[in-house]
DNA sequence: ATCCCGAGGG
DNA sequence: CCCTCTGGAT
């Protein structure tokens, strides 16, 4: 089953996830577009458990797009600062509210096209925010673990995020990208981790060309 | 290719 | 010490 085809293989492997992680989904706690816009940026090279930690205070002092386009970004800066790469993270959440207030009437664009216009997005934060704040399935979210997953389950040969999401494109149904995404993320941190693969209790190791190597 | 950057695990 | 965490801009 390891070496049948990619296509086959990408639908064995979402089905037996989603019996897995029946009830997977986005883990970043937000209540509106623009906020969880602004924990899917803080979530770059972080854990979602660390941006979950520090978007209650962030949000209950600027709850909107409003109020973070006029913050002090010295305030905005301290509030983020234990997820890392606090300065470009501020600047781009600021910016990205301000474009979002003079541009777009306060509210977060809902096309991709809109999206990849604001400062600190790319297509992995806006395949999260057209998925889960508007339902549309635009493309698949390639971060972190879906590139590691996607790669060593041989999905893939690819190491651009980009390419990786038109290969992946075309081997999931379309109602299933984000599903996917999200399942891959939740078998990566739990089972297949970076450093060391737990193959031996992964129950997707049959369909997995590089399992136990 | 390099930089941003803190926190936790091994 | 080194590596990794739902990346993006230069």
């Amino acid at each position: 089953m390891a070496r049948s085809l990619p296509k086959q293989r990408a639908n064995a492997i979402l089905l037996r996830l989603h019996h897995l992680y029946p009830d997977a989904t986005c883990s970043l706690t937000y209540q509106s577009p623009v906020q969880l816009l602004v924990a899917t940026i803080l979530s770059a090279q972080c854990t979602d458990e660390r941006v979950n930690l520090v978007t209650p205070a962030l949000f209950a002092a600027y709850p909107d797009a409003a109020t973070l386009a006029g913050c002090d970004r010295d305030h905005l800066e301290t509030l983020i600062r234990s997820t890392g790469f606090y300065r470009n993270k501020a600047k781009h959440i600021q910016g990205a509210c301000q474009k979002i207030v003079t541009e777009f009437n306060g509210q977060v664009p809902q096309r991709m096209e809109d999206l990849l216009t604001l400062p600190g997005v790319a297509r992995k934060t806006a395949n999260v925010v057209l998925a889960h704040a508007f339902g549309i399935l635009q493309g698949v979210t390639v971060d972190t673990h879906v590139k590691r997953l996607s790669t060593r389950l041989g999905l893939t040969q690819q190491t651009d995020p980009v390419k990786i999401e038109r290969d992946l494109m075309k081997l999931i149904p379309q109602p299933e990208w984000e599903n996917w995404s999200i399942r891959l993320i939740y078998h990566g941190r739990a089972v297949c981790k970076a450093r060391k693969p737990d193959c031996g209790h992964c129950a997707i190791a049959d369909l997995c060309p590089a399992a136990g190597q």
